[in-house]
DNA sequence: CGGCTTTGACCAGCGC
DNA sequence: GCGCTGGTCAAAGCCG
């Protein structure tokens, strides 16, 4: 008997083990046989260990245990065996009393263990989720760190190169691909000048010009670990897996202090030239309540009137956890106050409601993103855009520039690297228009938009004056829907509308697809590597890429009403591609050079190429390139043919780029595609969340879309069969954010993050299925059972 | 009374 | 070094 315990006893310790338990639970449990085994009476300590629940059994009702029971079991267990002593000793004198009080030990042994078991699987579901974000956070980088590497190769390498044609097959074939070439923003004067002050040419100098703007120096230090070189952009959101826990954990919004420190350290000097700066995340919504509804507690902890703004900018801390780091700006916006600019810094560090899950996933990733680029002074003007869920985004960064604004804000931020998230609608076309408009170093003329500002709009604004040199990046809709305000969308059909150069008006952009960067006004020196003829070679050269582009304009033309969608097949391809010139076409939306008389006005995108010409649509191109004559350098221009952009609406452009990024960077436990020849349909798997009773299941979805998407929520169904208090006996799912609390940022991959999320994380106020969600707030156990059912018919579910 | 907002003070960074 | 600005803190006040 008391050898099967101790069996039983060391198999249970195996199963620590093997769980992964950390170093502090295996030793109290070895101080604690240790303890044991000092013991006269055998007897007694190992019908203990027997007696013991295992730990995976004792809280099917209680999936998660405060942190304190970890401490208290820790306390505990001492006094337990000090009271097992005592009782020993008294053994011969008193047997009943013995007896009873083992009975007592033993009892609360077990609930000692029962609360340690609580507290590992606590530590274990902490640690899985920990080791996902860092996964998450890893992939990002390397894909980053991808790109970059394949930039600061592009002077000397072949364009040819298959690691090329595989980063440009991966890079979007539409924003990202522009984004190539918007790294090229040095042409700036004054930058310009930087560089040439330089007297050692750095492999920074070489590759600035390629860089897209991100600061891969940090990349590059990484891999070399180099202890000397450490990377100056720490912040939760892109610090390393090293860096991340010890962020979280302290504070955040990094105190001027913490920044003092760092740099009194005298590690480096990179350090000082650059301080630790966060990514911000801003979003410009219209919105009539003090605060945009993201899901989030916010507690208001300080107000102030900035500079050039009357209304006064609001600071909030999130009030969810107590430690949560994330910090958010709230300010009208000077020229417009409908306008509700929102900046958010940090990532949460705790448990998100889901209504708030996109919105903190949209901006995490995004300052990611951001923080994973532009940083360093070494790149004074860099530049680099890519597909944020779905959404363009542009990013740039000027460092040596201490003050940078956020373009037509007037919330300003010294210094940090943002994202302007723009949500806004132009009600009038004719009012100067954000589209277009560019914040980057590149307008000397206009310093004050030199800086880290990274624009992304989603929709034009007419509050941004003349004179302001912001980029934006057409998307859908302007319409954005917080904290219940209503405002009209003013779509423009403006996905996948990128133009850089400087716009006076926003033309009726109605099924254009313009891809085009604008590089500097002025040819790039010999000196430097020209990325837009380097971007133009390496994707010109690349059949890969042109076919991927193919294909994935092919799905969009499929899904329409497919009479049209051969045209899909032909990519234009044409012309040269020397480097500083001549390779493409500067386009300008409403330049009065250029009148808009024709519906697709002056923005088309030419794919030229001469290497290759593996088909030409058409006069749409000849009609273009004729009223689009002035061919200069800098400039990549994309062209499709005409059938393809007709067949393109904006919904079935965006959800091309959903579909585009939940490839390239699927969330865990998600997949999701489009039906075959109709990307409205589309069909997901969710994955049951691990550690959780959905564990392991596979729960199939549809998303049915519209022409309103994404200013209206697609219709989401389970097809497998659930059991969950928010989803209906049909499948359709009760989640604020697929109805009332539905916002144009969310795209496919934010839909299905929420949905998963809901699973574990079910509303039982407001049941659509009343039986489901009575179990889970009376009877956990029996709902845990249900959907352990349910988990195991999604197997054999067709 | 607790939680939240307001508001002035304080500090740091930056430009001149 | 000084002034400006952004950002934070904490006491005071407000409110349910």
């Amino acid at each position: 008997m008391e050898e099967a315990l101790r069996i039983r006893s060391d198999h249970h310790q195996q199963q620590h083990r093997s769980h992964g338990i950390d170093e502090e639970e295996k030793r109290l449990i070895d101080s604690d046989h240790h303890a044991h085994d000092n013991k006269e009476d055998h007897e007694t300590v190992v019908k203990t260990i027997g007696n013991k629940r295992p730990y995976d059994e004792s809280n099917d009702e209680n999936p998660s245990s405060p942190k304190q029971k970890h401490l208290t079991s820790t306390k505990q267990e001492p006094a337990v065996v000090s009271h097992m002593e005592k009782s020993t000793m008294e053994f011969d004198h008193t047997k009943a009393s013995s007896s009873c009080q083992k009975k007592e030990q033993d009892d609360q042994l077990e609930s000692a263990r029962a609360e340690m078991g609580e507290v590992r699987e606590e530590n274990q579901r902490l640690k899985i989720y920990l080791d996902r974000i860092m996964k998450d956070y890893k992939t990002l980088r390397m894909q980053f760190y991808d790109i970059v590497q394949q930039e600061a190769k592009k002077p000397t390498t072949d364009h040819s190169s298959n690691d090329h044609h595989r980063e440009m097959e991966e890079e979007e074939p539409s924003d990202d691909l522009v984004s190539l070439s918007l790294g090229r923003s040095s042409s700036d004067s004054k930058k310009h000048e930087d560089q040439k002050n330089k007297t050692t040419p750095s492999p920074d100098d070489r590759d600035k010009g390629l860089s897209l703007g991100l600061d891969y120096r940090k990349f590059e230090a990484s891999k070399s670990s180099d202890a000397t070189q450490p990377l100056p952009n720490l912040s939760p959101e892109n610090s390393s897996e090293d860096q991340a826990p010890k962020e979280e954990a302290g504070e955040t919004w990094p105190p001027s202090k913490v920044l003092k420190m760092m740099k009194s350290s005298g590690e480096d000097e990179i350090l000082q030239q650059n301080p630790v700066k966060k990514a911000r995340v801003s979003v410009r919504a219209r919105c009539d309540t003090p605060t945009m509804n993201d899901g989030c507690q916010w507690r208001k902890y300080g107000q102030k009137i900035s500079k050039g703004n009357p209304c006064p900018r609001a600071y909030y801390r999130c009030t969810v956890a107590p430690s949560c780091p994330v910090r958010k700006q709230v300010q009208r916006c000077a020229e417009d106050m409908s306008i509700l600019i929102t900046t958010y810094e940090g990532n949460h560090n705790h448990p998100l409601p889901v209504s708030a899950t996109a919105m903190a996933s949209t901006t995490s990733a995004a300052a990611s993103m951001l923080l994973s680029g532009p940083s360093s002074s070494s790149h004074p003007a860099s530049s680099t855009s890519a597909n944020l869920h779905g959404l363009n985004f542009y990013l740039s960064d000027n460092s040596k520039t201490k003050q940078f604004y956020l373009p037509n804000s007037s919330l300003s931020a010294p210094s940090h690297p943002t994202i302007t998230l723009d949500l806004t609608t132009a009600p009038s076309s004719s009012s100067s228009s954000h589209f277009g408009r560019f914040a980057t170093a590149n307008y000397p003329q206009n310093q004050r938009y030199n800086s880290s500002t990274t624009s992304l709009n989603f929709g034009s604004s007419s509050e941004i004056s003349n004179n302001n040199n912001s980029m934006s990046w057409g998307s859908t809709s302007g319409l954005l829907n917080y904290g219940g305000t209503t405002t009209h969308p003013f779509i423009k059909n403006q996905i996948g509308s990128l133009n850089l150069a400087r716009q006076q008006q926003q033309p009726p952009m109605e099924n254009n697809v313009t891809y085009q960067s604008y590089m500097q006004q002025q040819p790039p020196k010999n000196n430097i590597p020209d990325p837009i003829a380097a971007a133009t070679k390496a994707i010109t050269a690349d059949p890969s890429f042109q076919s991927a582009l193919v294909a994935a304009l092919t799905s969009i033309i499929g899904g329409g009403d497919g009479s049209s969608g051969g045209g899909a097949n032909h990519l234009v391809t044409g012309g040269d591609n020397n480097n500083n010139n001549n390779f493409g076409q500067k386009l300008k939306w409403g330049d009065q050079q250029f009148p808009l008389a024709s519906g697709y006005s002056s923005s088309q995108a030419v794919l030229k190429s001469s290497n290759t010409n593996i088909g030409c649509a058409s006069s749409y191109l000849n009609k273009s390139s004729t009223t689009t004559n002035s061919t200069q350098p800098g400039i990549l221009v994309l062209r499709f043919p005409q059938q393809v952009i007709a067949m393109t609406t904006p919904s079935r452009k965006r959800l091309m780029r959903d579909f585009k990024r939940l490839q390239q960077d699927p969330p865990a436990g998600i997949s999701g595609a489009p039906q075959d020849n109709n990307i409205m349909l589309w069909n997901a798997v969710i994955f049951g969340p691990d550690d959780t009773p959905w564990d392991g299941g596979t729960f199939k979805l549809t998303l049915q879309f519209t022409e309103d998407y994404p200013n209206k929520p697609p219709t989401v169904r389970f097809v497998s069969r659930m059991f969950h208090p928010n989803i209906y006996a049909d499948g359709s799912i009760c989640l604020d954010i697929l109805q009332n609390q539905w916002s144009p940022i969310y795209d496919v991959a934010a839909i299905l993050t929420s949905i998963q999320s809901l699973l574990c994380d079910p509303n039982p106020n407001s049941p659509a299925n009343s039986e489901a969600a009575r179990m889970f707030s009376e009877n956990k156990r029996e709902y845990n059972r249900r959907v352990r059912e349910i988990v195991e018919q999604s197997w054999t579910a067709d």
